[in-house]
RNA sequence: GCGGGUGUAGCUCAGUGGUAGAGCGUCAGCUUCCCAAGCUGAAUGUCGAGGGUUCAAUCCCCUUCACCCGCUCCA
């Protein structure tokens, strides 16, 4: 891990945001190469999930949405968990989750939470639950711990609100906290915790705009926010972070199957971009790890250096989010199918709340996933001086890799660097980032790119000039061959389409 | 949040209670026609931040910020 860190900032992929200040908690930036990739990997998704798919549509919806969607959702409730801290094992826990024990009964616990020592007693507290991890009733006061960003909307200051509402009085905690809550209410919003929302509250929009026939889906990529309890792992969990998801609308009954087909589809997905196959797999969420609104679900996981990591969600969200939000804003969010018999009436014609099936990938992970997956090093080897060197090399994909190709004049001099320049030109007219490079010695060069993970170099050298050829070097064998100039550009693009 | 560790040049790290070092990298010049080449020269640090002890702190103490490794939840 601390090397991909290393290289991340040595490179350019991935700076600690404001670093200058000191940093900031889990905030991190994307430097030039971060960025490039970040933005394949996402473009990737996209191509594959929309542009690729007739039955699937694109959404780009607004980071901030009505206050209402969250409560519909059930975020707003679900995100503001009671939390507590154990004072005896420094265990923190929800207090919901909690075993219940009847206040006042006495009960024991080891100190510290450990397997074996001092034997503690002490009554249960009035809040009737004990800590999950050791047992003690010695606990911290609930506090609520809200998961999702909040701000607000409109030029109207609430702190100001809030003052005159409190000015002079003399109220105790809980009165104040009151006061606070309903005066920021009025312009409260908050950032989203997921993309998802959008896609079922834009439900009805979108299927009656392109006259939608379910089974159809909608996909969106963007940043979401979440207040983590604990945020860990260099990018993989951050407060800030960006999602992949696609809601994908089927008929009541056809859910198992649309599950079976997106839990194969996006794993099939990761590994046709990965090196080492043996480090995915697919978990099956146990039932009491099911969230609220889904009746199965499925993880794509990675083999992180700490360990199996969730990269990607797959969940069967029944017909909650449709019926909850169609509850709430009194739209009716169904789908009405001509063709179908009503299973209830018998009748043709048929109404209902389609179900949902969310294929939810982290696109910041699987950023980072194929930063771990790529870095490589050869075995060691003498260099032209007997130092003996390891060749450390990025072996993303080319379709992942930030640049394409890095077109290289063998030295600066002699019309080389013209030469490479126009060639390169040629990449870009194309759309295809490559990269001129003329500082420093060809090995070096070699050397940087191999870093970056260029999956193709293009040497510029002496024949070059006389018999319009150039040298292609392939990353990961670093074995060469003279192709012709005029014919760079093809052999290129042929190379970088998907396999 | 708790426990353990780390923070010194762009990077990797060494170091000492008395005005800071290496390797690599960077820049300039010369040389160089294929895998981190050579020679010459140059620049670079509020030793993470704030406070304290001291004649004197990068080093000792306190606070704080950030990261890493464990313990727990999500994409």
């Amino acid at each position: 891990m601390k090397e991909i860190i290393s290289l991340s900032k040595q490179r350019g992929f991935i700076f600690q945001s404001s670093e200058i200040y000191g940093g900031l908690k889990s905030c991190y930036d994307y430097g030039p190469l971060g960025a490039e990739l970040k933005r394949n990997v996402m473009g990737e998704w996209w191509r594959s999930m929309v542009h690729e798919r007739e039955d699937i549509v694109g959404l780009d919806a607004s980071i901030i949405m009505h206050p209402r969607v969250w409560e519909a959702s059930g975020h707003l409730a679900g995100f503001s968990d009671p939390l507590v801290d154990c004072r005896n094992c420094k265990e923190r826990f929800r207090a919901d989750k909690a075993p219940r024990a009847q206040p006042g009964t006495e009960v024991e616990y080891v100190e510290g939470g450990r397997k074996r020592g001092k034997l503690l007693r002490k009554q249960v507290g009035d809040r009737g639950y004990v800590c999950p991890n050791c047992g003690s009733p010695d606990l911290s006061d609930e506090r609520k711990f809200n998961l999702m960003f909040r701000t607000s909307l409109g030029p109207v200051d609430p702190l100001q609100e809030m003052a005159v509402a409190l000015a002079g009085r003399s109220l105790p905690a809980e009165e104040i906290r009151k006061v606070l809550e309903e005066k920021s209410k009025e312009s409260a919003v908050y950032l989203r915790p997921e993309t998802a929302q959008a896609m079922f509250v834009q439900f009805a929009n979108i299927q009656q705009a392109l006259a939608l026939k379910v089974p159809f889906g909608i996909a969106q990529m963007g940043k979401s926010f979440r207040n983590e309890v604990t945020v860990e792992h260099f990018v993989f969990r951050s407060c800030e972070f960006e999602q992949m998801e696609m809601e994908y609308f089927v008929e009541p009954g056809k859910q198992k199957e649309a599950l079976e087909h997106w839990k194969a589809k996006r794993l099939e997905w990761y590994l046709s971009y990965a090196n080492d196959k043996s480090k995915f797999r697919l978990r099956r969420h146990e039932a009491n790890e099911l969230a609220h609104y889904a009746d199965d679900c499925y993880d794509v996981e990675y083999e992180y250096p700490w360990g199996w990591g969730e990269l990607e969600g797959i969940a069967s969200r029944t017909d909650y989010d449709l019926k909850k939000h169609s509850e709430h804003s009194g739209v009716p969010l169904t789908y009405f199918d001509q063709e179908k018999t009503d299973p209830v009436t018998g009748k043709k014609g048929w109404r209902y709340t389609p179900y949902v099936v969310e294929p939810a990938a982290g696109a910041t992970r699987t950023t980072l996933m194929f930063l771990l997956d790529a870095l490589a090093y050869d075995s060691p080897r003498p260099d032209a001086e007997g130092n003996v060197k390891t060749r450390r090399v990025l072996k993303l994909h080319p379709r992942l890799a930030p640049y394409k190709a890095a077109v290289l004049p063998l030295v600066k001099r002699d019309g080389m660097p013209e030469l490479a320049r126009e060639l390169v030109q040629g990449f870009f007219r194309e759309g295809i980032n490559a990269k001129y490079d003329e500082q420093h010695a060809i090995g070096r060069r070699y050397s940087r790119h191999d870093e970056v993970g260029t999956p193709y170099c293009l040497t510029i050298d002496g024949d070059s000039l006389k018999d319009g050829t150039v040298t292609i070097r392939e990353r990961d064998s670093t074995s060469q061959e003279r192709i012709k100039i005029d014919e760079a550009l093809a052999v290129v693009r042929k190379r970088l389409e998907k396999v």
